[in-house]
DNA sequence: GCAAAAGTGTTACTTTTACACCCATGC
DNA sequence: GCATGGGTGTAAAAGTAACACTTTTGC
């Protein structure tokens, strides 16, 4: 037998997280194309040759999404045997964030063209994700753990937020991340306390309740924070 | 242009970390061949058609140093094009850590076989190399910060010290990872409360001062914890 | 007997937790 | 005027940080 050592595939996969101001989220596409066609699955494709992996994520989000400012990190690669049918194929995984609200994926939605492989792409409770194709299971346990890992010590949660929200949304989202209750109190004390919000001196519009303040997540102070040692915890 | 999705290589490159009761140390191998001869290198190799990705870490870590039973964990993956210069080749890159009284790296150990592609195998303090070969230097550096991550809520530690240590030993070990000093009386009183340690009822042997206690790292224990939800952290 | 590291408790300070009522708005 | 979620402070408890002297051994 001859040795040829470039014989390998190599693709990305995408866990894409969003939240609906109830829940947390996850964006499946659904395959049109054998093998598992019919299955939900990752968004994802080969890593072209001309382009870096973190290129190829970004050609996928954008492919599927129409949007090109989706928070990234790399998770972890999966390449085992017989993993995929067609041949050695190693996949890196990532988990995304996405402010749903800038893509309202809708019926109607036209941005929405999911890749060659699909025929549609939907919003799944992460609680109620049934058998995807591959070793996609695996794939999104790893993603999920990581997303948990990293909202408990980088604030990750406001890529998921719109740019502006309520402190009330920001703790229902932790809670739906963490899948654990704070107290209103101790919680926005220690928001509160990292001085990392900008009061907007807006208020919520057309509640049946008392308005809530609407605030911004301040970046860039963040980053000036923290390379000062800053560490930022929920 | 024929397109061939099967094209492209995929290795893995091993950061071994030691500790030699002084300071954290890395295991090193000098390239015998081209590209980046006589370059300082991670140990790695091809992932083989028939190994998944972790057997082929354990066969790296085996042919170098003999041991079976080193710990290892999964880091990051590099894919970069033009990272190797013979093509398009991933490499996923993994920490390891092995308890240097095990292997007593010396240059009359002949267990020390580096690979086919090196000359020699030494082990380097983490703050003193130099440049390394491919991209080694931005791997290093990812495993070293993955490392210090997991030293602070997984305990990693013991799997760098021999099977009996003494509290100094491990304070030590933890102050050269963290690079940072620990107050003698709050790290034992920390290290304490966990119950992790089971005092082997032996002390140290010709020390010219008091002897210290030799405790061992209850590991089963440790497992039940964690599924009760126990964190360990320093 | 002296040098060297082992071993050991208490107090101040900081952080975390628990908890209940008034406020602004829409209907 | 009532239902709904928004907004606020205090006290007890737990955890963390600072600090110094006695003990055991080898030489």
């Amino acid at each position: 037998m001859i040795k040829n050592n470039f014989s390998y595939s190599v693709s990305v996969d995408c866990v894409i997280f969003g939240y609906d101001e109830t829940s947390l989220k996850v964006l499946l596409i659904k395959r049109g194309v054998d093998p598992y066609s019919d299955f939900w699955a990752l968004p994802g494709d080969l890593v072209h040759p001309m382009e870096n992996t973190e290129e190829a994520v970004k050609r996928v989000l954008k492919d599927l999404t129409g949007l090109n400012n989706i928070f990234t990190e790399q998770v972890k690669t999966f390449g085992d045997i017989g993993r995929h049918p067609l041949g050695r194929v190693f996949t890196i995984s990532h988990y995304s964030l996405l402010k749903i609200d800038e893509y309202d994926l809708s019926p109607t939605n036209k941005n929405n063209s999911p890749s060659s492989y699909s025929l549609e792409a939907k919003w799944h409770n992460v609680n109620r994700i049934g058998e995807l194709a591959f070793d996609h299971n695996k794939i999104f346990a790893a993603c999920k753990e990581k997303l948990i890992k990293n909202a408990k010590t980088k604030p990750v949660g406001f890529e998921l937020l719109p740019d502006q929200f309520t402190l009330s949304d920001l703790q229902n989202l932790y809670e739906a991340i963490l899948e654990k209750k704070f107290d209103k109190r101790n919680f926005r004390k220690k928001i509160n306390s990292m001085k990392l919000l900008i009061d907007t001196g807006k208020n919520q519009k057309s509640v049946s309740h008392r308005p809530a303040k609407l605030f911004r997540f301040d970046k860039e102070k963040y980053q000036r924070l923290k390379k000062v040692g800053f560490n930022f915890e929920i």
